[in-house]
DNA sequence: CCAATATCAGCTTTACTGATATAG
DNA sequence: CCTATATCAGTAAAGCTGATATTG
């Protein structure tokens, strides 16, 4: 959990160097590992995701929880086998359409989700070891800047603390 | 080239827009995608930071660039038969160590490094296209300060134009 | 007749692990 | 005898495409 994000011997050419998408490439690699070491399976980004999305959201059909969260719905059908599997959400015919099928969370999932959540945080607080707070905040809201698109309801950002 | 990173009907919970590592997934996804579009085949990253290695260090053998590169030998192996078949690269035995195979760099290969130059900054402006010229020198700084160790030489940031 | 839903099967890219023959 | 090199084979995770039966 502590292995330096580049070994030693590593020593990339400076037009790598130089480049953001390097940069954003092997940062992100990182955080992946560190994630799923803490968490010990695969899966956990989408696990979070669809988790978080049904105990912010509730009671969506499958379709509407993934454009939500922006997945495929293909790829979240088989993750939805295995949380409804281990109990943590549950898939319930929608009264009023019959094709949908309506998710939402269990207790265990919310379980689920507050032991995400501190694996998650762990992994930030990894992550950012070398950062100060103020440079997290600048970071996190660099990286929101590129994912808003320049019109967008930017109240997101206040509402979501920053 | 000019899709949104996150289409319009996507609005992901609080938990995971908290996240420095979502949000670092999803730019990183958006600029895989931007530079892939570019340059019209996969590979690309590998490509650009072999020929780049070549380039600027020269005449190493496959380990010792794999080393300095941070990738694994063994997909090397396959990305240099690419890069020799199409007259790229070259592999020469090394007189003194009849188990190394000497890379080097040719023409074409720097006319190609020099087109993908051009590609992979094209994706990056277009990656921070709503970044003012000091928002994206800060980012890459926070970046850099991810990837560098706590104490290692330092002196690079310098080296390597900020 | 067309559109949306949930599901399934398959593919691609990237990364990693392990085995091998050869040579220091 | 042990280690390093180049190579190859296989695997796993994540994302994406396309097809299907069913229902609105």
């Amino acid at each position: 959990m502590d292995e330096p994000l580049l070994k030693p011997e590593v020593d990339p050419p400076a037009r790598v160097w130089r480049l953001t998408s390097w940069l954003l490439h092997h940062v992100n690699a990182r955080s992946n590992r560190v994630v799923a070491g803490h968490f010990g399976r695969p899966g956990w980004r989408m696990w979070y995701a669809i988790l978080a999305g049904l105990d912010q959201y509730g009671n969506l059909s499958q379709a509407e929880l993934c454009r939500r969260l922006g997945i495929d719905r293909g790829d979240a059908v088989s993750i939805l086998n295995d949380l409804e599997g281990e109990g943590l959400a549950r898939r319930l015919p929608d009264s009023t359409d019959s094709r949908r099928k309506v998710v939402n969370i269990t207790a265990a999932g919310r379980e689920m989700l507050f032991k995400l959540d501190a694996v998650v945080e762990a992994a930030q607080d990894d992550l950012l070891r070398t950062l100060t707070p103020e440079e997290r905040g600048q970071l996190n809201a660099l990286l929101r800047k590129l994912i808003e698109r320049p019109g967008a309801d930017s109240a997101r950002t206040a509402r979501h603390e920053s």
